[in-house]
RNA sequence: GGGCGCGUAGCUCAGCUGGAUAGAGCAUUAGCCUUCUAAGCUAAGGGUCGCAGGUUCGAGUCCUGCCGCGCCUACCA
């Protein structure tokens, strides 16, 4: 509600501002530093000072005057030495919200993919790879919210060097056959993603003492390629056990996907054959003749630096023994994403969850099962962590270098900082440090180290510490119920954990930290949302209805209820999800979105504590608390509900 | 060497296109539970916004230089 009233002042003065100077001028809209000044102020008059060779205060003075009357608008004044200061006429305001004005979503044009998790199938999932899938749900859930299409990919590499190094450890260091690899999958005893975790720590420090051992990794991936073999076999299994151990993982944070393109099918379907040939025939590539990557296909380096870059080295897309490199495959896979590949998939269906929503897998042969269109998009987002930046722009460069200049600007990195660990979070994980990394901020999290904190790991401990809170709180309940709400809480925690930090900010991951349910955190905001809801239990129990608020609240009797100042405050500051969710999203934040969430449980809490809701005397404040109770309840709901957070049934 | 990012309270971090007195959480200290459950609220202390210049009515925010830290700069992904 908030951003409609603020894009119509907006406009009125950017008329006014043409009308009466001739000047054509973004009209800048600010929030007053203290709330006395009122809703919004406008600098427009420093803007228009130099321009025009008047005092700011004189033009602001000017443009109060002329403005007349804006709908919504009670007053406005001119403040400091030239603010236009606006104060909203808050019955009108008030009675707005009442009806449920300006929460419908615009709908957007084109499908936009957003790509994200895009674990290396080979071992159990860390916090680094929670940030990941974190971000990209959120922001999908943001995108949705606002009325876009979208269409969430997570893309396997079920056929890189990560799957064969623990492929090598199975078939070369524990002599396993794909039938006892079959065992081992089903098998209760370890989770399997675990298992896969702990042997490719150990192959990784077996080629480490053992070089000539990167042999067995060659012809491993030279199996997997012919898709002939028990060594293929075996990568087969291990990578769709891990998916699948993936995707469960991902749903106890509440986020699902639409489709996996896999790395295998743009092999077989020989999507790398598709695009090679569109960038030999466009000149995006060329064969090396000389120097040290003679014999490659390389883009040159002023494809994706700029001119006069001191560093000239290009980027090899093919190697000399004809192989691809990943880069090369990405820039297939992003040409499919815009449907400009001439080629689709073949999908089947792999799971469906609860909800009734199917994931679909790419396969190499036709299916009988007609499935959704799959790519095809207007717009891309790639949630990759910022050390890849160098080969995403080698992504765009390609699109560019192909002519396709629309589709380069729509392939957004959506980039984000590691997650590491701190020095005391290593402390606790019981790992020696070096003198050097000891004197570091953080260690980076290293998959062929083993060095991390699994995800299954640290969601069962923050359940195990919600659970206790809740034990306690709440011993009257039955066990699976307590268990329900820690889980919710235990992952509202994490996920605003998660979302609380901007993405360019290392986070060094710390377990006091994350399991801190108090303060700027995500059961903060569930418990807002829980205690709404519980006032309006509260009525029913003690036998009043929910009154008729449409009818009850007129607009004038809002007006009087908003002449409280503490009310209009609280009132204002719930009514800005709108804004909050269009900032966040144009900014690409989703630390935004959490940011407001967290404000606004904030006013809640206030609210709360300063108004006894169900005991006011007057009945007309009675009812308007009442639906105060009621917006906010619903606001925190929505909010959450973009951040992918559960409101517990109780807390 | 080059590219990207970071440096703000004791700690961890916000700070939207430059705007009014630089914010939040944690930690510390002092208060508030027979009340719609305190996972909450109130208050206090705590700042050379890395350093030095510049741009202008105005700079944490933009520009230049320096200092420190991190990541990237593979015929790995």
């Amino acid at each position: 509600m908030f951003h409609i009233q603020e894009k119509q002042i907006q406009a009125a003065f950017r008329d006014l501002v043409r009308i009466r100077y001739g000047v054509e001028a973004e009209i800048a809209i600010e929030q007053p530093k203290q709330s006395s000044f009122g809703e919004l102020a406008l600098p427009v008059a420093f803007q228009l000072a130099k321009e025009l060779k008047q005092p700011p205060r004189k033009i602001a003075a000017e443009l109060v005057e002329a403005a007349g009357d804006i709908p919504g608008v009670a007053a406005m004044e001119v403040a400091g030495n030239g603010y236009i200061n606006v104060r909203f006429d808050r019955g009108a305001y008030g009675a707005a919200l009442l009806a449920g004005e300006g929460d419908h979503a615009a709908p957007g044009s084109g499908k936009t993919i957003v790509e994200h998790t895009n674990i290396n199938p080979n071992k159990a999932a860390h916090i680094g790879h929670l940030r990941n899938a974190v971000l990209g749900d959120t922001f999908v859930r943001m995108l949705r919210a606002l009325g876009h299409t979208v269409e969430v990919q997570n893309y396997i590499d079920n056929t890189g060097v990560q799957v064969a190094d623990v492929v090598v450890g199975f078939h070369f260091l524990e002599k396993k056959t794909p039938a006892k690899v079959a065992l081992l999958i089903s098998s209760p005893e370890q989770p399997f993603d675990y298992l896969c975790w702990d042997l490719y720590a150990r192959t990784s420090q077996y080629y480490k003492d053992n070089p000539e051992a990167l042999a067995w990794r060659a012809e491993t991936l030279h199996s997997i390629e012919a898709g002939e073999g028990a060594l293929a076999e075996m990568a087969h299994l291990v990578a769709d056990a891990i998916v699948n151990a993936h995707l469960a993982t991902m749903l106890r944070l509440n986020i699902q996907y639409d489709v996996l393109p896999r790395e295998s099918e743009i092999l077989h379907l020989q999507f790398w054959a598709s695009a090679f040939e569109l960038l030999k025939e466009r000149k995006a590539i060329y064969f090396e003749q000389e120097g040290k990557n003679k014999g490659c296909w390389v883009m040159p380096s002023s494809a994706f630096r700029g001119e006069g870059d001191a560093n000239e080295d290009s980027k090899v897309i093919v190697r000399s023994n004809g192989t691809v490199t990943y880069v090369g495959k990405d820039i297939a896979y992003q040409l499919w994403k815009f449907g400009l590949l001439g080629k689709d998939f073949h999908y089947k269906p792999l799971t469906r969850y609860t909800d009734g929503h199917e994931v679909w897998v790419s396969t190499s042969v036709a299916q009988p099962r007609p499935a959704p269109a799959f790519g095809q998009a207007r717009k891309v987002f790639n949630v990759i962590d910022t050390r890849q930046s160098y080969l995403q722009d080698v992504v765009v460069a390609g699109l560019r270098a192909l002519g396709f200049e629309e589709q380069a600007r729509q392939s957004i990195h959506f980039s984000y900082e590691m997650v590491a660990l701190s020095p005391r979070c290593c402390a606790d994980l019981g790992i020696a440090l070096s003198e050097e990394d000891a004197r570091r901020p953080y260690v980076e999290v290293s998959g062929r180290k083993g060095l991390g904190v699994k995800a299954d790991d640290l969601m069962n401990k923050l359940i195990e510490s919600a659970l206790s809170e809740v034990a306690s709180r709440h011993p009257e309940d039955n066990q699976a119920a307590q268990l329900a709400v820690a889980v919710e809480i235990a992952m509202g925690a994490l996920r605003y954990f998660l979302l609380k930090f901007t993405r360019n900010t290392v986070i060094a991951f710390d377990f006091q930290e994350a399991l801190s349910f108090e303060g700027e955190t995500g059961p903060y905001v569930q418990y807002a949302a829980v205690r709404a809801g519980r006032i309006l239990n509260k009525l029913e129990d003690r036998g009043e209805n929910l009154p008729d608020f449409a009818a009850e609240l007129t607009r004038e009797a809002m007006a009087r209820q908003l002449e409280n100042e503490d009310c209009w405050q609280v009132l204002l500051a719930a009514s800005k999800a709108g804004a909050a969710l269009e900032r966040a999203v144009a900014a690409g934040e989703p630390a935004h979105m959490a940011r407001y969430a967290f404000q606004l449980a904030q006013e809640f809490s206030n609210f709360y504590q300063r108004f006894k809701v169900l005991d006011e005397p007057v009945p007309e404040r009675k009812v308007f608390l009442l639906w105060m109770t009621e917006f906010f309840r619903l606001q925190l709901r929505r909010t959450l509900a973009i951040l992918g957070i559960a409101v517990p049934a109780y807390m």
